[in-house]
DNA sequence: TGCGTATATGGGTCTATGCGCATATACTGC
DNA sequence: GCAGTATATGCGCATAGACCCATATACGCA
């Protein structure tokens, strides 16, 4: 990763970790148990070279901890607090969603 | 801007507002009093285009809310919890960076 | 050693986006 | 009306990054 210039680009860096859909899937699939990069591909249908890049992505960037066992890598959540900030605003947003179906179904009847 | 497939999209983009720097300085700058884009422009360097492109992108997405006086445009944060969570990153990254570093103190200060 | 499996990575394409220039729009005061 | 100020935006460039294909690397086992 490049040298931050300041501490804006940290934070900015931290946020852009979880501003990939791909990379909270796989967030979502191991925040709570450890899983080998196979299994991810398994669980969130992606290829394997793409859940490996972002593996390594979150790796390098300190959110994932990783652990070799023979043949397989488990990785697993190491940023107790990002895992947190992504329920809250997962939390936060599904209740945005809930407040806007109603709209939403609304609209579909008036522009079917 | 894109209909949304499902929560993980929504939830990306979310953060997505906040993994560009100028969009933290921004925030930085009005989270406590509203200002014109002028004075924003003026308090963090950079060029009006790019700073009004900034309040566009996250007024349309929700986080700034704006007000408009005569010629001048009002700028203020209408989503605390983002603001909240910006100080909650901050925190946590400067408890993750060394004593020595200047920038643990900045990071501190960042959103007041 | 050779083979199969698991993971990582180099190279290339394509899309998204940050930025600046120039200009458009909107408002105020004369 | 006109001039000046404040903000927004169309356009193009440059770059970041997400994706895939193919291949490299690392390991276990016979």
């Amino acid at each position: 990763m490049d040298r931050l210039v300041d501490a804006f680009d940290a934070v900015a860096s931290y946020f852009s970790v979880l501003s990939e859909p791909m990379r909270l899937r796989i967030m979502h699939s191991i925040c709570e148990t450890e899983k080998t990069v196979s299994q991810i591909v398994e669980e969130i249908g992606a290829t394997q070279t793409n859940v490996s890049r972002h593996l390594g992505i979150m790796y390098r960037s300190g959110v994932l901890a990783r652990r070799k066992e023979g043949n397989r890598v488990y990785y697993r959540a190491a940023d107790m607090a990002m895992v947190e900030l992504c329920r809250g605003v997962c939390k936060s947003i599904s209740e945005q969603m809930d407040e806007r179906m109603p709209l939403r179904r609304e609209l579909l009847r008036l522009m079917p």
